[in-house]
DNA sequence: TCTGGGGTCCTTTTCCTT
DNA sequence: TCTGAAGGAAAAGGACCC
């Protein structure tokens, strides 16, 4: 917001006036050549609305309660490395290591020939790949050390010396996330999916779902998904996504909770106001400061002290929250927003100096937000590049086209125009380009697009 | 805990048009 | 032609999630 002053300011729409300020123009760091603008293709949007989203009914035939439920994978990154590699089941690992080549250095340029029998302590040259790399998950036996997820590589090795360092293999995950998800649509097929390990269910109205209040519905699936998978997940339901989403934590690894309305000042109202899906760490801090530290805390609040401290739609949303009222339909149906890829470099770089380093890193990007794109079938009108200065400052520049774009040499030029708008006169240690403004590509064709699974990569570690 | 990557959504600010 | 108000769209930033 503070950006403005010195600089080009916003954009106007595709014109952008040249920037006289700039002490790089950062244009001749692009080694590649600029493509012209290509003329896309006429979008029509009337494909979007193919398929009516399947929701469940608000008002239910006398009898039926809402009965919606939260089912979480347990560990899920760390349940399909140890299918396997059991011979790790009750050792510590932990999983991460940011960049591939983060891997392949430490163990080999042969997948084929890498195992999981290499501590973090049996690499003397460590620190040299570890600086930058975090913890992705660990598994129970790794977090029992103080190891745990965002946690930087070099301090989990300070933590956990022998713990065992796994890559990030995220066509695995896909992989399994595909099937248990397959596993219960046979059961159930109002499902929002609402990341690879997560999604919510709608028993309402399907045969079985009210008995037990969703108990006996959430064992076949549980049970459904160990026989199918051989993983465990744990799963809450309640009246609302809300309450089901909690209450999935209630009972972890492999449990149920069944969180009926009457039970929430016993069960929820206890609870610090952090466990509530949407409340994180700035709100909560917030919140503490005011006095309220747990939900029944909340609940003593009027509207009005809410929506004074934070604000119309977030006061009220929290004044909701703490009475468990939550109406939300499950989305069984999403089209994507934004396509984006970024990236941390080895050291943090400067314009003037890496130009042709970051060049090349510039034109990856693009080039695979290009693929993603095109893998499913969308473009975009809107290009942004974001940059993460070294001093953690992050800022991020748009650009809407008049028309939709989704070819690498279309999407580099319209991001370097969003550069050229920055002071690249200090390091930096990220680079992202991102896309948004999606739109089908092709109306006949739906997008194909899956919440939260990312683009295809060449697997990190094969089968052995 | 010294901080990756890929998203969504919301709020505020700025710009453009009328 | 200039000016100001108002409203909408775009841009920017931030919080949050997995």
């Amino acid at each position: 917001m503070s950006s403005q002053q010195g600089q080009s300011g916003h954009s106007s729409q595709v014109s952008e006036p040249a920037s006289q300020s700039m002490p790089d123009s950062f244009e001749d760091v692009f080694d590649l050549p600029i493509l012209s603008l290509k003329t896309p293709l006429a979008t029509p949007h009337t494909a979007l609305n193919q398929g009516a989203p399947l929701q469940a009914s608000d008002t239910l035939p006398q009898g039926f309660k809402r009965r919606i439920a939260h089912l979480d994978m347990d560990a899920f990154y760390a349940s399909v490395e140890l299918l396997r590699y059991p011979q790790l089941k009750g050792l510590p690992v932990v999983i991460g290591g940011g960049k591939k080549s983060l891997a392949q250095q430490l163990k080999g340029a042969d997948p084929s020939a890498w195992n999981a029998q290499t501590p973090l302590n049996d690499f003397p040259q460590l620190k040299n790949y570890l600086g930058r790399g975090v913890i992705t998950t660990a598994t129970y036996a790794a977090r029992h050390f103080g190891v745990g997820s965002a946690m930087g590589l070099m301090k989990a090795a300070q933590l956990c010396p022998q713990a065992y360092l796994l890559p990030v293999d995220f066509d695995q995950y896909r992989h399994y996330s595909k099937e248990f998800k397959e596993i219960i649509l046979q059961i159930c097929p109002v499902m929002q999916n609402t990341g690879v390990d997560e999604v919510y269910l709608d028993f309402t109205h399907v045969p079985g779902g009210q008995r037990e209040n969703g108990l006996s519905m959430a064992k076949l699936i549980q049970r459904s998904i160990f026989q199918g998978t051989g993983l465990t997940c744990s799963i809450g339901v309640a009246p609302n996504k809300l309450l089901a989403k909690m209450a999935s934590e209630f009972n972890k690894p492999n449990g149920i909770s069944i969180l009926l309305e009457e039970d929430l000042q016993s069960k929820i109202w206890p609870l610090a106001c952090k466990k509530v899906n949407g409340i994180g760490p700035k709100a909560s801090e917030k919140l503490s400061a005011l006095g309220i530290l747990s939900l029944g805390d909340l609940a003593k609040q009027t509207l009005d002290r809410l929506t004074t401290s934070f604000g119309p739609n977030y006061g009220a949303w929290l004044y909701a929250v703490a009475r468990g009222q939550d109406d939300r339909a499950l989305e069984t149906h999403s089209e994507p927003v934004s396509m984006s890829r970024e990236t941390t470099f080895e050291r943090d770089l400067l314009a003037a100096q890496d130009k042709k380093e970051l060049g090349a890193i510039f034109t990856r990007l693009c080039e695979q937000v290009s693929a993603d794109l095109q893998r499913k079938n969308v473009m975009g009108k809107t290009v942004g590049v974001k940059i993460k200065f070294d001093n953690f400052k992050t800022i991020t520049r748009d650009q809407t086209l008049s028309l939709p774009v989704d070819q690498a040499g279309d999407i580099r030029h319209a991001a370097a125009q969003c550069l050229k708008r920055i002071d690249l006169g200090r390091r930096f240690r990220l680079l992202g380009v991102r896309v948004s403004s999606l739109e089908p590509k092709d109306p006949l064709k739906p997008s194909g697009y899956q919440p939260n699974r990312l683009p295809i990569q060449g697997s990190l570690l094969q089968e052995p």
